[in-house]
DNA sequence: TTTCTTGCAAACCTTTTGCATGAAC
DNA sequence: GTTCATGCAAAAGGTTTGCAAGAAA
């Protein structure tokens, strides 16, 4: 994946943030990892590449570098926090399954719609959105319900 | 705030558990407390009442609750579970005020059409949905928007 | 040279767990 | 009488913090 460099050094710059070493091997480290990632799964790729990077940095990197809009926080209510690629993908929401694991992106242009009418509405200065489905994938349900069909 | 305590007492019995002393003090707390809230808040709120549970039994009980159906957890993000009650409140997402704190909660038709359709689409089995928006409540955008006026 | 960032280790906070005791059914 | 729930204290898991040393601007 081809790392946008210049766009994280700007968002840095803009903020006043300084671009150093461990904070362009998170984003680098960012960009090579699926979809959504933890801190740990940062920290665990930067040592296995042998470019390691503190605990302490590499939380405070992942905090800092979504500050800057670089990265963006997904994937709540798991008792740790996911981050995403925020350049890479905007406005979308996550279907997430319980019996797999597998964490799959939608977009719903009359969702969006909606928040963006109740908001207004409400006279509400929207920062961010939160969106998650949580259930069974196509292929888990289908599978639980053969399961249980042979079960009878 | 009346006790449905025969509501409680039906869902726990068809889950086969227990209706406990402890249960029911945590059900009663959270019936009297405002809107949304954590276990510490549960914990604290049944010390003051001078009706001890330990700290392991409040955090059993929600999530017991919660799968019995009588509680629901809700706002994400946050570091620790809230939880709110199922009973009173049906469909509904939640506006989050990051300069307050005040939770407004909020139901948008369209939004959950809109999402019924994904899952549809998707051959998604749904379990609970999870839509929050953060920003400032009208109140704090107009004051913030006031200051930043000052200002300059 | 100034200011921001890092690394380390310890602290923190929320939540979970093992196990013996006690309560509900 | 069984089985399930509780209390305690310890442990776990994820994240944050203070502070001295180091790097970016």
């Amino acid at each position: 994946m081809d790392i946008p460099l210049e766009v994280v050094e700007r968002a840095l710059r803009q903020s006043g943030l300084r671009l150093t070493t461990q904070r362009r091997a998170i984003v680098s480290a960012a960009l090579t990892m699926p979809g959504h990632f933890t801190a740990e799964e940062v920290l665990a790729h930067l040592r296995r590449r042998h470019s390691p990077v503190s605990r302490a940095t590499v939380y405070r990197g992942l905090a800092t570098l979504a500050e800057a809009g670089v990265l963006r926080e997904a994937i709540f209510g798991e008792g740790h926090s996911h981050y995403e690629v925020a350049l890479a993908a905007p406005g979308h929401a996550h279907l997430i399954c319980v019996a797999c694991g597998a964490i799959q992106e939608f977009q719903s242009p009359a969702m969006e719609r909606a928040l963006t009418r109740v908001c207004a509405q409400e006279g509400f200065a929207e920062k961010e959105r939160r969106v998650e489905i949580i259930g069974r994938c196509g292929r888990c349900a289908k599978r639980q319900a053969r399961q249980r069909a042979g079960k009878r």
